[in-house]
DNA sequence: CCCCTGATTGTTCCT
DNA sequence: AGGAACAATCAGGGG
C-alpha cells in the first residue's frame, strides 16, 4: 500500500524540484503505447480516448512477457538516456 | 539499516 | 494548453 493507484497520484507532500531536473526516462507503457496508439485506434476507428486508453492498458498487461519484452528492452534504453542526464545534473549541481 | 513517496514519461480525445 | 485514465519507473531523503 505503499501508492495507492488512484491515477492520477498527486497527494500534498510537494518534493523539491532539483535545479537541472532529470526529467526521469520514459515507461515501457509509453513505448508499448507509441505502438498500440495507432494499432488500436486502427481497429476502433472512431472510438474516443477513454475507450482507447483503457483497452490499451488491459491489453497491455494481457501481453506476455515477451510480447512487452521490446517495449519494455526499449523503456531500459530509454533509461540510459535518462541515466545520462541525471549523472550530468549530479555532477553540474554537486 | 530500511522504507516510502513523489515526481515524471507518453498516448489519445476534447473544450 | 491542459487535463484525465493507463502503466511503468526511478531517485532521493528521512526515522
Amino acid at each position: 500500500m505503499a501508492a495507492p493507484r488512484e491515477t492520477k497520484r498527486k497527494a500534498g507532500t510537494r518534493k523539491k524540484k532539483d535545479p537541472n531536473a532529470p526529467k526521469r526516462a520514459l515507461s515501457a507503457y509509453m513505448f508499448f503505447a507509441n505502438e498500440n496508439r495507432d494499432i488500436v485506434r486502427a481497429e476502433n476507428p472512431g472510438i474516443s480516448f477513454g475507450q482507447v486508453g483503457k483497452m490499451l492498458g488491459e491489453k497491455w498487461k494481457q501481453l506476455s512477457e515477451d510480447e512487452k519484452a521490446p517495449y519494455d528492452a526499449k523503456a531500459g534504453a530509454d533509461k540510459k538516456r535518462y541515466e545520462s542526464e541525471k549523472q550530468l545534473y549530479l555532477a553540474t549541481k554537486a
